[in-house]
DNA sequence: CAAAAACAAGAGCACTGCTCTCGCAATGTG
DNA sequence: CACATTGCGAGAGCAGTGCTCTTGTTTTTG
């Protein structure tokens, strides 16, 4: 084997039992004397792989991202009826959901506080873009479709319209400001309801996470006009 | 000075130092040693007065809750006319939308990944719940002034209203199952929201975090029936 | 006033991330 | 092919962490 394929397979091994160990005691506890032990290498061998802790922790971060990126896309484009938006968005949503609760620490990872002193390089941005890049291409869709808004929805004014210049160079065709509106409201509330699920905000609280969320996104897709409520 | 008195002023002294080590450092990086080191004692003298570096987080925690509490109950209650739900619904938000502002790492700390191998104790609930109470107190009183909600809402079927069960304990006066919903939704929109924007999924993306936040803060108060759209 | 409890300080243990040096082995070049 | 270069693993070491235990002192209590 070439000192070269040696190099990215012994990468790969680090990375998939950090990955373990992410996966079993969560980021903050993450330690690369550990990683290093289970691997059968001593600590400073894994620096000439990963400079620092926070480079591993990068990599764990595209990694994640990128599955979850995955689990969106393929789930979205599992719902056979292309044109049946509303079946699609739930799908989404589903597939955020379920991977959050599959893999709680990647969610808190990527979703939850910032590890201190570490700044997300610009590595990141791209596997990130992919999660929210499916809910907007959803809107474009839907707007395409000329579908209305499932309920009353306020008028955007020029500061909110600012305020929204940044989303629209990810577009690549327009979408209503006040339906833009819409699709940011459910993007945090999907997040939101996950993170405070995940976190422990809803403990005894409801019951039942998964119909409750069922119902959310429900609601969600009739507001942005996706299905009508009976 | 009295033993017992020197002993709350030295551990207020101890929680204060730790308090301002939070807002500068964050959660994860919050280290006894450095706090002792501050307050002028040596790291194990602290021990006397928090048994473990959990239990100091722990009263930073009700602390913040409480400061948090505090905030979102004086906003609510600083508004005059009582009966403008939506004044009050917005004042609430921004009350927690500023305070995370101002305080992120306490954010963080309450609202971000739980800190691992640390499990909030009872102690944190009491305070936890005003935030949450000070949400199902306005649904409460919205569902006695009989509202309309804003925006048609799907119905609660018996699945979603078993999962309800959780909440119903904390309410007072009833709140109507699709209501309901809405209020939660509302609630995982606010925090989600604020999350989303405080741990830099918005960078770039809104340019006004506040203009963005009070648009979806106002269609929230609508989707609610609380103001209508015009 | 003596016994008991509370306390601050220090040493020490088992960790952590990270740096540096030292040999050894694989690779590239004259 | 021989030699210099480079990549790499191992080890020691530094500064830091949470936490425990012992020691001597001070304060409170019986």
């Amino acid at each position: 084997m070439s000192r070269a394929e040696n190099r990215v397979e012994i990468t790969r091994t680090i990375q998939e039992t950090a990955r373990r160990h992410l996966a079993e005691v969560g980021p903050a506890a993450l330690s690369l004397r550990a990683i290093a032990r289970d691997v059968g290498m001593v600590s400073s061998a894994v620096y000439r792989y990963f400079p620092s802790r926070d480079d591993l922790l990068t990599a764990l971060i595209v990694e994640a991202y990128d599955e979850l990126g995955d689990a969106v896309e393929r789930a979205d484009a599992g719902v056979r009826r292309r044109t049946d938006l509303a079946k699609r968005f739930l799908a989404v949503c589903d597939a955020i959901h379920d991977w959050a609760r599959a893999n709680p620490h990647e969610y808190a990872l990527l979703y939850g506080s910032p590890v201190p002193g570490y700044a997300a390089p610009d590595t990141t941005v791209p596997a990130a873009a992919r999660v929210t890049g499916a809910f907007l291409r959803l809107a474009q869709e839907s707007e395409r479709e000329g579908d209305d808004l499932g309920a009353p929805t306020r008028a955007v004014g020029s500061t909110e319209r600012k305020a929204l210049d940044g989303v629209r160079p990810a577009l690549e065709s327009p979408v209503a400001d006040d339906r833009m509106v819409r699709w940011l409201i459910a993007w945090s509330t999907v997040f939101g309801h996950t993170s405070l699920e995940l976190f422990g905000h809803m403990h005894r609280g409801i019951l039942d996470y998964d119909a409750h969320f069922a119902q959310v996104t429900g609601q969600l897709a009739a507001d942005l006009g996706l299905t009508r409520v009976p």
